[in-house]
DNA sequence: AGGAACATACTACCACGTAGGTTTTTCTTC
DNA sequence: GAAGAAAAACCTACGTGGTAGTATGTTCCT
């Protein structure tokens, strides 16, 4: 039974079948992540598999189907990873931002192959070229929105408790943002003395490094 | 008479030559920003020239080549933009960071189409492939050192003058470039408010935040 | 027995780079 | 300055290989 990116929500799976989709979904991240969406053939995903692509096209519609299944598993997660720090209001916005910075670069560290090429515009508009895409953009689009909301409210309220400088709020975000989403360009999850307490090392600088950026 | 990339600085091209090759790179580097590496074809960046790809690999040994000789164009402006605020050695390692900084956002809002996909791994590795592009890469590779290595030594120079925090050097290096780099993600020519003015304000911005996220 | 899951073979199209041809420009000779 | 030759610049057609997606067949599972 085939799906478009992102219906596994609108239609139920059984656990088997989900189980396989998401198998076939982890081995096209890890395809995709070495030599982005256009170089990357659905022969190469089956090769990750150790199957062929009759199987890839029995669970997804197109390639561009399974490229948008990506970034919407990312982006799930990344609403995961920084939406608790987002809602405690209880902490002061340096703090607030602090950790919702420092789970965004583990998470972006932790699922690195689901946060690469994804990211950028230029790989998701190949994607989403073609029949048939536009509820699943228009989805992917509003998680977009609700991410970056998460970090524009933080600062915009810390702006207002004036523990956060009057700068142009959607630059600072931007900038946040760009600290963050950079990683992938340098970070790599094979390297020799990569480890758990270095990926919170790393995080934490980069939180620092973000919210000095920001605070008055 | 065709070269491969990076190949202009050792042959001497008549001035007739050079302009070709130069028109011919310009609309190769419009073509990438749009669609990436391997999604854009020679016959694309033809369209945008208004001939056929014959003219291309008359001055162009590959498409990889066209592609590298884009990244080295993008170094060289890179470090013409970065290179003069570097010296800087009479200004305080703060104030000299700032204009690192902000003179990489205005060339990087200024050459957008240079400074685009290339500057991912992914589509460097993809244009790298094939024969005799060891040279060029290694060229590449020394630029970027060179280019990063500006950073690395006014960051460390800071820390030692207790300006900036005693922190992972590199890692705020890498977060500085992020915030900058990233901006070819949301940074757009086209937009309607976009003109000088507005490139100087975003500029600046970057800039504080950088030099906030490092400074003591 | 029937449907799901997967493999295989195939079609249609695209793209890189080349070879050969034509046109334009440059150079040499008178 | 003109004419002719040579080289450069560019165009067209082609060969080869690759890829997305489909149709059909086979195997496995319910």
């Amino acid at each position: 039974m085939r799906q478009g990116a992102a219906s596994d929500s609108d239609r139920e799976l059984r656990p088997k079948q989900k189980a396989s989709a998401r198998e076939i979904l982890d081995a096209a991240a890890t395809a995709f992540s070495e030599r982005g969406y256009a170089a990357t053939s659905i022969d190469d995903v089956a090769d990750v598999l150790g199957c062929t692509k009759g199987r890839i096209y029995h669970y997804y519609r197109t390639k561009g189907d399974l490229f948008i299944g990506i970034h919407h598993q990312a982006l799930e997660w990344a609403l995961e990873a920084v939406g608790p720090p987002a809602e405690r209001v209880d902490l002061d916005p340096a703090e607030r931002l602090r950790q919702m910075v420092h789970q965004h670069a583990l998470h972006l560290m932790n699922r690195s192959s689901y946060m690469g090429p994804a990211q950028y515009q230029i790989e998701m508009n190949l994607a989403s070229e073609g029949r048939n895409k536009e509820a699943q953009m228009q989805k992917i689009l509003s998680m977009r929105r609700q991410f970056e909301d998460l970090y524009v409210t933080v600062v915009k309220e810390g702006v207002a408790a004036k523990a956060f400088r009057d700068a142009d709020v959607n630059l600072l975000v931007k900038a946040v943002l760009g600290a963050v989403n950079w990683m992938h360009a340098w970070f790599s999850p094979t390297e020799p003395k990569d480890s758990p307490a270095e990926r919170e090392r790393i995080a934490a600088e980069i939180a620092e490094f973000a919210v000095r950026g920001v605070v008055a």
